[in-house]
DNA sequence: GATGAATGAGGTTTCATTCAT
DNA sequence: AATGAATGAAACCTCATTCAT
């Protein structure tokens, strides 16, 4: 069996990514060299190219793979049981813990979801935003049924809502990432809840 | 007097920076060359750095007087006479405006001014940065008369009440642009503001 | 004017050509770098990519550009009044004379017309062989003509005289290249046609 | 004993080596990677090695062995019986015959032989020209032999008349291999012969 | 003052070869 | 003995910047 073998090719790909990750998210894509992220991982350049295409490849591996991780756990926050309340306070505290313990690949997520970034070729944004979206409707349909429950006042759209909460809760986290001093949020996840949703839920 | 050649000089200057802004929004900094800037806007690469320093020079220019114009009229908008809700009304109709009718800065705009973008030194972003916050404060300081005046509620931090506003709004335009058929909201910016402050004004 | 500059431009790119024509014959395009063909020609790489989009096209236009001239004088050589005995024969003298004062170029020429060159893509191959075959067309003229006017035996297809006159005076001239001693043919280039012609011609 | 191992090895190296041809062949030396000829031919890069000095000595083996076998056929030809003429004939009609089974080798036979490859060191060249030359030699002594005989004509040199030859027979197996329409003569092998020898015999 | 030809550092990528397993 | 992961030198090419004209 060659599943040690193969248990540490995962590992050095896992080493490569993680230093990848740290250089991309401190620098830029086009800031790092492949050199440079080498030298870091301990790896010969060619080593590099055993395992992604080109530094494209390992860039778009590096978002995907990453966002994949983060929508999972969203995902995974909206089917845990309770009422709709209870569903988007999950999303939210779920959120704060991702950002909280994936600082570093925070703004290059940003840079992806928000269409800043032209390092890569458009593919990418595309791949990422398609996801993102699939996201934003997960969230709507929680919305859609506090909606139809009474539960939330007869509101516009529920996607419209997604995309608001969604957007304050990303806002509330860079704010908290670039002038901690001004929000001390991650400690007290809800209280961003309180403020959205004061006049959202039906009295 | 040389005020002819002075009013020469700024044109051509001008005449640089709009073609620099459209490249750098459509490709990206680090995909648009000096060489296609200066081809583009019929100057010499020479004539280019008559202008500006450097490449990095040129696009910290660029987004520096662009943001600067942005903020102005954000100011302007809410230094107009009327209650808080006016105000609010005001500053959300100004940037769908802006955004409007300036979507090829957009991308660098947000990306300056939230942080995801690694192209340029730090210090650009933090330039940014400081006069958006500048303007957050400004937008918090409406919303902190309001709450005083009794016209909001009495909720939390004024300065999140602005962070979340701004962030909402970012979100419908980036929405606006990315998926219009999903958020027709430039034809009517006051929706968003409907959403927000449902619950928000003190009945 | 600027017939100065373009001058000067053109006898730069003779300069490269020449320089590179001197490595790729000596050395063959895969054992030739462009920082080589740079210093030898002293300029930098950069400007190297001035005159040539990238090495593949040096190679291009140098085995083009000296084809041309080589079929061009074999043209002429044709056209030139005389029998066609006597145009035959200023043909060879003519390929000899070339041949002796381009003998850098021989192999690449050879290398490129016999297809056993694939440093580059078919498509020079195609190109150089098309100039080739157009030539052999011109060359089987004379032939067909001679037949026609009784001067030549009625000897099956002209295209394969001319195949075989052109095949012979190529391998006499590589002889010469590789063992003079073998073949001091060049200093009297016609006695190959005696040897080609004795039983062609019509007694 | 471990002739049966012996055998195997020898096996494996003939599989190596025939791959090696194959991909040679069609895109030349430097268009193939040791991983590619691995690959293709099962093996190890590591096992290449213990066959192989290294990229050039498998060349230049391919080379030298493959070269071998057509001198060879071609030595057998000369040395069957019967007068000069069948000799040639039978010379030319192994000469056609083993192009048509080994056209794979064909132009790397041509570039080695006629000095249009600069894949390798001069040193493989010479050693291929060096056997091609003995050939000549003994083509040439079948012209002289004829001479002698009164079979054929006075003509100048053997020697020559070899080079004439070959070379002819060379021409229009590539004329019929490149373009197949203007020569059928692998078909009708001796058709050349005529075309050549007219003339040449003596009546 | 304006020009744009020339520069060359530095980027990405390939691939022959080695050597621990 | 066989393997193939790892290496890193060296190739091609781009482009920000300078400076002689």
């Amino acid at each position: 069996m060659n599943s040690r073998r193969e248990r540490e090719k995962l590992l050095q790909r896992q080493e490569i990514l993680a230093v990848a990750l740290t250089l991309f998210s401190e620098k830029g894509y086009h800031n790092v060299s492949m050199q440079e992220v080498a030298g870091k991982a301990e790896f010969a350049i060619g080593t590099l190219y055993k395992f992604f295409q080109n530094k494209e490849d390992l860039y778009r591996v590096l978002v995907l793979e990453e966002c994949e991780k983060f929508y999972d756990a969203f995902d995974r926050a909206l089917e845990e049981p309770g009422d709709e309340i209870e569903k988007l306070r999950k999303y939210v505290r779920t959120k704060g813990e991702i950002f909280r313990s994936n600082i570093s690949f925070i703004r290059l997520y940003l840079a992806e979801s928000r269409g800043a970034n032209f390092a890569i070729k458009r593919d990418l944004s595309d791949e990422v935003r398609k996801r993102y979206f699939a996201f934003l409707e997960r969230l709507a349909s929680v919305f859609d049924s506090g909606i139809k429950n009474k539960r939330f006042k007869e509101i516009s759209g529920a996607f419209k809502l997604a995309v608001a909460l969604d957007s304050i809760v990303n806002s509330f986290l860079l704010l908290w990432l670039d002038a901690p001093e001004l929000n001390p949020y991650p400690e007290d996840p809800d209280a961003i809840l309180d403020i959205f949703f004061k006049g959202l839920i039906d009295p």
